[in-house]
DNA sequence: GGCTATTATCTCGCTCAGCGAGAGAATTGG
DNA sequence: CCAATTCTCTCGCTGAGCGAGATAATAGCC
């Protein structure tokens, strides 16, 4: 099977997959570019985003959930963990309701260095789409959501021996 | 400045943003999940894609272009060689131009590979481009264009200490 | 032709991210 | 209150990738 099983046509179609995966390559290379700069690892910058991501949307987020995200086990986390707070980047606390688990909250310093890395890459794709209409936007939401979908669908019959949630 | 510097409208570009990076992150879930199947790491990964690219693409693929496209040195490229020749799923051959470089094929099974891991993702990215009609798709296009364009562009002052070509 | 500078890869020794196994502490359910 | 479960941490280990330097081939200079 060393050839195209289905005559795929490299049409638009092909054209916006290699597009996507491009757009992936870059963000990867970037992260990894800002981490390394910054003493961090890309697992260590992954984990920062994430644990953003929760406070700004509110949520609590523990050592185990950082683990389901990053495909961590906990041995892996606790070094993680480690590793930032001894940057001072995230605290670690005990939560008072279920006193098994370890609350991270993202320090000051962590926020400012999550804009510091976003902020340039954000600020130049607003103006990357500032020659489109806002409909023409509204096309391209309904695409990407249509593509963040298509690639959520796990493998038909691969692993997902994996625990219950995840997913960044 | 813990928090936003502008005041960037949380509008249709900042969603764009977000799907892109939600994207991103999907992608490299499955490569990861995909490569921990079949007993690889990631980087052999993403050093198969650069090395099928190269072959569909005709041109000839060194041990110093792969590490420079994915940022290892040299002595790490030739681990990660050892490890996929070790697979059988690349071959080393001196190039009889210049003696000194070492050129890398593609043995069918990595294609076979690369295959297995695409041509699942590509078939429902296309199917998830099936609702629109060629005029959506080219504006798409147009904008993942541009969002590569604007992610490629590196820091202002930033460190780009690299060698001449990189970028996969 | 030799002779040096440059380029491409490999070898060696090392650091440290992440894994497996299992211990410890807290919770939930009977 | 006791067992089963859940969450995190400790310990020891493997191996990816780095820095330094060796080796070999090429290119330029006289």
């Amino acid at each position: 099977m060393s050839d195209s099983p289905t005559p795929l046509p490299d049409g638009r179609e092909m054209q916006l997959v290699h597009l996507l995966r491009a757009v992936t390559v870059e963000f990867d290379l970037r992260g990894a570019e800002f981490a390394a700069g910054h003493g961090l690892h890309p697992t260590d910058l992954r984990a920062l985003i994430f644990l953003l991501d929760a406070d700004r949307a509110g949520t609590r987020a523990t050592s185990g959930r950082l683990g389901a995200a990053l495909r961590l086990n906990s041995a892996g986390v606790t070094s993680l963990v480690d590793r930032l707070e001894r940057q001072g980047l995230v605290r670690r606390s005990r939560d008072d309701r279920d006193r098994r688990r370890v609350l991270l909250s993202v320090e000051p310093k962590a926020v400012d260095l999550g804009w510091s890395f976003f902020g340039p890459l954000i600020g130049r794709l607003v103006d990357a789409a500032a020659g489109f209409t806002t409909g023409e936007l509204d096309v391209v939401h309904r695409y990407l959501s249509a593509a963040l979908g298509a690639a959520s669908e796990p493998e038909p019959a691969a692993q997902t021996p994996q625990g219950p949630d995840a997913a960044v």
